[in-house]
RNA sequence: GGGCCCGUGGCUCAGGCGGUAGAGCGCACGGCUGAUAACCGUGAGGUCCUGGGUUCGAAUCCCAGCGGGCCCA
């Protein structure tokens, strides 16, 4: 079956769709995989992604990464582990369900509804969502196992991760403890640090006074102050924190002594709206009585100010206490402390044994110890409380501030600390071995582990890993209800053996079931399950067994574990890099994952995150909608360097599915002709054709490509594979290659010329396609299987099946660069033309190249063939120098600023006034140039001085990096005969054009024009027969199918297309 | 407030171990046309974020600031 004819215009959507249908029918991915069983194994970890029903272009740009990378690594010969991964847990679904449901609070779940229906609702809602994103990774052609991911709410999954829980309890890192931590108080639970988006917020900004209990005076009230943004912890007040270090003013306003930090007291007083530097009535007046250090107000005890309204707060002790914690940088110096509210105030609570007084409960609401607040939610407390300490005259200002504020990271409610028993994993224990763990990996780029996430891991805290939620991995630990004995189950036979109450049927490790089994305690009590579910962040961080299903099972573990290769968002420093890396030293005291690639995120065209709130979203289905996936895939890979933000611009991808355009045009050029000459690339070796310069040099730069983006890719470096490509096909292919062969197609027969053309043009065109296939699978697989399998019987079913390589020996660094610099002759020739206003398509009689460097010399005379014809001219010369022409000298600042340092511009001064041609001169006699100064003289050789051409009159010329080329314009007979025989032979072909022809169809052609005309171009005859295929030339009235008036220069003629 | 990254023509990005700034897109003008919803040429367009420093010389190295992104407090 020979090569067929290109459609002739590139259609995305036909093609992918086609491809993977064809990938489907055949089993491609599976077949491709089998393949590759027994070679070296290279294991990847998919980051799992939500399952939130709709991936977006993050998500697809981080599918497509893997992909690419892993297609690669398949064609490098590796046994490829790439199993899809799917986090189904938590609270971004539970939320979902929960607005599908109509339901508004956690009472709700559980009375209205019931646990059971809610997490039947949840895994239902997970499992469709999972579909449904499925279908849009593989629409992008992504290759995992979709059919065998791993899924967090699978029972073997969470069997592994009970295991990592018990391991954990093992090692004595997994602990129950009181403390205060962030809550969220809609959806009722702990949240972990990992679980907070911060965000501007507008907060009250208050300045309370606390009575000091004991007043020194009865000339004045003396009043700590007190800052807080956060009226509502008042009620929880039990101290007030100052640095023992720093100095504390008391400062005396009216009746007023407010005891404050000595350097925020002009922030406070001193910065109304009319503040000035005068001195004038417009500040406040104010008088400082002393200046004591914080150490000294320790234990001076005050009255808290909302005592009226909360009277249980009479029971407690208020007093002064030192905290390093205290910083200069806003409010007083004097931080409220409230060790039911505040991690930093729960530590100082518990260093001074104060009670850690918290009257808030989990939704929020204030407790009957909040007195007068009793049932109000927190936040709407604010105004209310500050009116109290209004009318008890203890509030010095109140306005508002924005700042950054902690929110719950999917129902976005503003987070509150509290003070409650959560489970922790104690990371506080393990972060010295988590921090020489991960110098182990490798971190592309490096800053990634090196300085970011060593931070992150640096300032880590204990992980509270308990939710008080529903659709989650419940905790494995059962205490005792008679005896307190706490067990951590790690298995599920673990469980059945000690299973007392309850069956292990269905879903029984989801609540609600799970919470029915009642385990056997050694006191003869029953075991009740703790309520919570985990964090969903251990649900991801146990991924590297549990997706193995370890340690149940072993034999893959020992295969696969750890993993050479993950690649996640920068947000994933906090997260999944983070949480694996934890479980991984919990579990195995080492890291899961060898080499990291850290990418960037997507953003809108103006560079802000893309988000529903802005409406600035891209969906990636729209994109594939008008351009496909694989120029997505391109230009998500080509946009910017992976690690960095990626702007999203539509015109970018315009640019992109430009290149793909010319891709095509490229190949339905190929199939064209080699279709019509039935061109079997399979019938001949190199020896059987004739190769000319261009044809090797397309050999070579198509084997430099494929050696360039080997080592792109095997870096990461994905946008420098795409570049090169890119540059390939636009420069080396399009623009260059199939211009210098574009006569040689026109050739009758099986010319070896000709065959040698299209030897290195198929050459060429497999090996880029085979190149870019890890890139842009459905193009390549497309031109694939008609250009290749259509010949190369033994030819692999799928490009994706073919071995990654290139031919290092077909490699010509000479020639390659040779090319270069005559593409820069034939271009300047083409400018010096343009400017001469002579046309290409007319000859001329010599070009004249001149040039110092002899390496553009020896490139020019190496590939005269190619510039004659390119150039259109009947001679090349290559000289050292052009006869009449004046050349300028300056200096060479790279030799020469180093040498001479301050006398530079003094030598470019003597230069600019001398005789470049002199100069020349005498470096060529004497090595040497002397520059005479005031006080020395300068030797210069010859790279010291940079020599300039200035262009003579008569000849059009243009100049090129390393040198000059002169084109010779006069008009001969002869020249003027061939360019109006060419100008005819433009004609012709644009007549056939509009007919559109075929390009093998023959014509007779009639022409009726001037005698003078025709005594031009009758030398010419024969050729331009040839090129515009007629059988008969007729110079007589024009007949035929189609007629036109043309003028050339002066002639005015009629030609006419008879089609045969 | 802290950490990391980024900041180059109107737009998207190269360059970046110091030596007089590049590409593509867009714009203007001219040209080409049997693979070309292509292409070629010319031109306009730059305080290389700002300010200091090192140096004969800084887009590049150092310091400080500003703006953006991510992460934290």
């Amino acid at each position: 079956m020979p090569i067929e004819e290109a459609k002739r215009s590139y259609e995305p959507k036909i093609i992918e769709e086609h491809v993977q249908n064809f990938w489907d029918q055949r089993k491609i991915y599976e077949r491709t995989k089998k393949m590759r069983e027994n070679k070296p194994k290279y294991s990847f970890l998919d980051g799992p992604p939500y399952c939130s029903g709709k991936i977006h272009l993050g998500t697809a740009w981080n599918k497509i990464i893997k992909d690419t990378y892993l297609r690669y690594k398949s064609m490098e010969g590796f046994n490829i582990r790439r199993q899809a991964g799917w986090d189904t847990h938590g609270l971004p679904i539970e939320h979902k369900v929960e607005g599908l449901l109509g339901l508004k609070s956690k009472k709700e779940i559980e009375e209205t509804i019931g646990i059971e229906n809610f997490v039947n609702k949840c895994k239902e809602f997970a499992i469709e969502n999972k579909g449904l994103m499925t279908k849009q990774f593989e629409m992008l052609g992504v290759w995992m196992d979709w059919d065998n991911p791993y899924v967090t709410f699978d029972t073997k999954y969470m069997e592994s991760s009970w295991w990592t829980l018990k391991k954990a309890y093992e090692k004595d890192l997994l602990i129950k403890d009181k403390r205060v931590i962030t809550w969220c108080p809609r959806c009722e639970t702990a949240l972990a640090m990992a679980e907070i988006d911060y965000e501007d917020k507008e907060d009250p900004s208050i300045y309370v006074k606390f009575p000091l209990m004991t007043q020194e005076s009865s000339d004045y009230t003396t009043y700590i102050l007190v800052w807080t943004t956060t009226p509502w912890t008042l009620p929880a007040n039990m101290a007030v924190s100052v640095h023992p270090d720093f100095d504390y003013a008391y400062v005396k306003v009216g009746s007023d002594v407010y005891i404050m930090a000595e350097a925020l007291v002009d922030s406070v007083f001193n910065n109304s709206e009319n503040d000035c530097d005068c001195g004038c009535d417009d500040a406040a007046p104010y008088e400082i009585l002393k200046v004591v250090k914080g150490s000294e107000l320790e234990g001076l005890n005050y009255k808290h100010p909302l005592v009226d309204e909360i009277p249980v707060q009479k029971d407690f002790d208020h007093t002064i206490v030192p905290g390093d914690h205290v910083t200069l940088t806003e409010g007083t110096g004097c931080v409220h402390t409230a060790p039911g509210h505040g991690p930093d105030d729960f530590e100082i609570g518990k260093k001074y044994g104060m009670p850690i007084f918290c009257p808030v409960d989990e939704a929020g609401l204030f407790m009957e110890d909040a007195g007068k607040y009793q049932g109000e939610f927190v936040k709407d407390a604010d105004p209310e409380i500050i009116a109290d300490l209004e009318s008890h005259n203890l509030l010095l200002k109140a306005t508002t501030i924005n700042h950054r504020y902690g929110f719950c990271w999917r129902c976005k409610t503003p987070i509150i600390y509290l003070a409650t028993k959560q489970w922790f994993l104690k990371i506080t224990d393990i972060k010295d071995k988590m921090l020489s763990e991960l110098d182990k990996v490798e971190w592309v780029p490096s800053w990634a582990g090196e300085n970011r996430f060593k931070n992150w891991v640096e300032n880590a805290r204990d992980w509270t890993i308990s939710r008080q939620r529903y659709w989650g991995i419940p905790i494995p630990i059962w205490e005792c209800e008679d005896c307190g004995e706490i067990t951590v189950v790690g298995s599920i036979s673990e469980l059945k053996e000690r299973l007392i109450e309850g069956k292990l049927d269905g879903d029984f490790i989801h609540r609600p079931h799970v919470d029915e089994i009642r385990i056997g305690c050694e006191c003869g009590g029953k075991m009740k399950r703790t309520p919570d579910v985990l964090d969903v962040w251990i649900d991801s961080g146990v991924a590297g067994w549990a997706a193995l299903h370890y340690p149940e099972e072993t034999e893959l573990f020992n295969e696969w574990y750890p993993y050479d290769f993950i690649t996640e968002g920068h947000d994933q420093t906090r997260g999944w890099f983070y949480s694996q890396l934890g479980c991984g030293v919990i579990t195995n005291d080492s890291t899961p994952y060898k080499k990291v690639l850290m990418h960037g995120f997507t953003l809108d065209e103006d560079g802000k995150k893309m988000s529903k709130s802005l409406g600035n979203v891209v969906e990636p289905e729209e994109v594939i909608e008008l351009y496909g996936a694989d120029v997505l895939r391109f230009y998500l890979l080509w946009g910017n360097k992976p690690w960095e933000d990626l702007k999203f611009v539509w015109d970018e991808l315009k640019n992109v599915n430009k290149m793909f355009n010319i891709l095509w045009n490229v190949y339905v050029f190929s199939t064209t002709y080699m279709s019509i000459d039935s061109f079997d690339p399979t019938a001949y070796t190199p020896a059987d054709v004739k190769l000319r310069d261009e044809d090797l040099w397309i050999t070579s730069r198509a084997n430099s490509l494929a050696k360039e983006v080997t080592e792109s890719l095997d870096s990461l470096h994905f946008h420098k594979a795409t570049r090169a490509i890119n540059h390939f096909i636009l420069e080396d292919l399009s623009r260059w290659y199939i211009r210098l062969i574009r006569g040689r197609t026109w050739i009758e027969k099986d010319d070896p010329d000709k065959l040698g053309a299209y030897y290195s043009l198929y050459y060429a065109l497999r090996l880029l396609i085979v190149t870019m296939s890890p890139i842009v699978p459905h193009i390549t697989e497309d031109i694939y299987q008609n250009l290749v399998r259509s010949v190369e019987m033994d030819a692999p079913e799928s490009i994706h099946m073919e071995d990654w390589g290139y031919n290092e020996e077909l490699i010509d660094v000479e020639l390659e660069s040779n090319m270069e610099v005559v593409r820069e002759i034939i271009e300047a020739c083409a400018r010096a033309r343009d400017a001469a206003r002579y046309k290409l398509r007319w000859p001329v009689k010599e070009i004249v190249i001149v040039s110092e460097d002899k390496k553009v010399l020896s490139a020019a005379q190496s590939l005269k063939g190619v510039i004659m014809e390119q150039a259109n001219t009947k001679d090349v010369v290559s000289s050292n120098k052009f006869e009449n022409l004046s050349i300028n000298a300056g200096p060479n600042m790279k030799t020469l600023g180093p040498k001479l340092r301050q006398d530079v511009p003094k030598v470019a001064a003597k230069l600019a006034n001398a005789n470049g041609s002199e100069i020349l001169e005498i470096l060529g006699s004497d090595g040497v140039y002397k520059v005479e100064l005031d006080d020395k003289t300068v030797e210069l050789s010859e790279e010291d001085i940079v020599f300039e051409t200035e262009l003579p009159d008569n000849i059009a010329s243009s100049d090129f990096e390393g040198g000059n080329v002169f084109v010779n314009t006069e008009l001969t007979p002869e020249i003027l005969s061939e360019a109006m025989s060419r100008e005819l032979i433009r004609r012709v072909q644009d007549m056939r054009k509009d007919l559109d022809l075929d390009v093998e169809a023959n014509i007779d052609v009639y022409v009726e024009c001037d005698p003078e005309f025709k005594e031009l171009i009758t030398g010419f005859m024969e050729f331009i027969s040839n090129e515009v295929r007629a059988e008969k030339f007729i110079f007589e009235q024009a007949e035929g199918d189609y007629k036109k008036e043309w003028k050339i220069e002066d002639y005015e003629l009629q030609i006419a297309i008879k089609t045969l």
